[in-house]
DNA sequence: GCGACAG
DNA sequence: ATCTTGTCGC
């Protein structure tokens, strides 16, 4: 697939996105996805499903594959999308939503990783990122703090502040779930560092494959 | 035209 | 992404 038609791609999907509430969601467990990559083309897909309310573990699955896409701003999604669908098809437990490590609805395009993980599994699906895309005010020093993340013109997500005092992330929707609600079941998640645990927890499974 | 650009 | 992870202090 060329850069070209991964953009035609995203444009094509882009309208299924439904940012919005599901008034029947009910997150009991919920997956953190994340991708590790060793020196070489070898890569990790994690997902790690979390009891939403304990943070205990339920289920975990890896896949170990190779890079077949490069990293492009506003493509990762081709990197780290088809190992991560891999993984979550690996799952005993099906999640009510997918905790993904980037952008949602901010995105240059609109369709970031976890508006294409959720429009192709049709579960509800959040990104949180470490850098932000788009411009936003420091939000106040506590705890679930929050201020906009803007992108041309428009708010596109939420930067977070996680743990007191400590840089935020930047929460976009991916889909069936609003802004508000995403921002809540983020922090829900977060219990004593800056990035939530089932972020956490996928990124160290998948590291320890590949040693 | 130039810089910036999730992981 | 990867380089050890997260925290504390100037």
């Amino acid at each position: 697939m060329t850069p070209e038609e991964a953009v035609a791609e995203q444009e094509r999907l882009r309208p299924l996105v439904r940012p919005v509430a599901d008034p029947d969601l009910d997150v009991r467990y919920a997956a953190g996805l994340d991708v590790g990559y060793a020196a070489d083309d070898r890569l990790a897909a994690a997902v790690v499903v979390l009891d939403a309310t304990t943070l205990e573990t339920v289920d975990t699955a890896v896949v170990l594959g190779r890079a077949e896409f490069p990293y492009l701003p506003g493509l990762f999604a081709f990197r780290e999308l088809p190992p991560l669908l891999r993984a979550l098809e690996r799952l005993d437990v099906t999640p009510d939503l997918l905790v993904c490590d980037g952008q949602g609805l901010a995105h240059p395009r609109r369709f970031g990783l976890a508006c294409h993980l959720g429009v192709v599994t049709g579960l509800p699906s959040v990104g949180v990122a470490k850098t932000p895309m788009g411009r936003f005010d420091p939000p106040g020093p506590e705890r679930g703090a929050s201020t906009d993340l803007v992108d041309g013109g428009e708010v596109v997500g939420r930067a977070l502040r996680t743990r007191a005092g400590v840089k935020p992330v930047f929460v976009s929707v991916g889909h069936l779930v609003d802004l508000d609600r995403a921002c809540a079941e983020v922090l829900r998640l977060c219990a004593d560092f800056r990035l939530p645990e089932t972020t956490r927890r996928a990124d160290a499974l998948g590291r320890r494959q590949l040693e």
